[in-house]
DNA sequence: TGCCAATATGTCAAATATGACATAAACTAC
DNA sequence: GTAGTTTATGTCATATTTGACATATTGGCA
């Protein structure tokens, strides 16, 4: 990887090392790197299941658009937290998180 | 309830109002302390069955022990990401977090 | 009782997450 | 094409969370 590109990963707060030799994650990171995934996947299923924008999402959760984005993107710049509540907030029970993450 | 202790309650992060108000909760506020709840209840779980002491745990998680102490404890003050990733830290899968939260 | 380990509580500076905003890019429909 | 809508990206001041520390409280046990 060159210097530039690796410059701009870390900038975004990925671990540019950890990620490029994946095989080397520890099996903690992983499993909260897919965790994080898995919740960004249910977040946007029900979104486009309810034929909802970012927009209107936004609204429901008291968040931003541009926030909404980065959760389904599972952008490191946001929390396992703020994916939970918004679920919540979408109507999603405490048993569909959790079916969401397994 | 009297002035002075809902000060002090307030202080450490709870809304008063809504808890003393309880019924008038709404769902996803609920479910959020729910969650929450269900997630120390398996950390400490997870402690005592290894038989670790919270300074043990602190170690293996990269914090301390007060934090330990809190996550355990529900605290305001502790994030749902950081008791998953101590549960990811404490060899729990993704799939057994699940189970913890449903 | 006193001693010791474990757990709880309070505080705070530093780290991280947040909403908001601007703006860019991607998509549609005309 | 381009006008309108949705989604993505970058940035930043503010807010929240964090680890660490001191200290208090608890729970045995000799």
């Amino acid at each position: 990887m060159k210097a530039a590109k690796r410059k701009k990963l870390e900038a975004k707060g990925w671990k540019v090392g950890s990620v490029e030799d994946f095989l080397g994650l520890s099996p903690e990171e992983v499993a909260y790197i897919e965790l994080k995934h898995s919740l960004s996947n249910s977040l946007k299923e029900r979104r486009t299941r309810k034929k909802l924008s970012q927009v209107e999402v936004a609204k429901i959760v008291k968040t931003s658009q541009s926030r909404v984005a980065k959760m389904e993107a599972g952008d490191p710049s946001v929390s396992i937290d703020l994916l939970v509540k918004s679920l919540l907030a979408l109507g999603a029970s405490p048993k569909e998180v959790a079916k969401a993450i397994a």
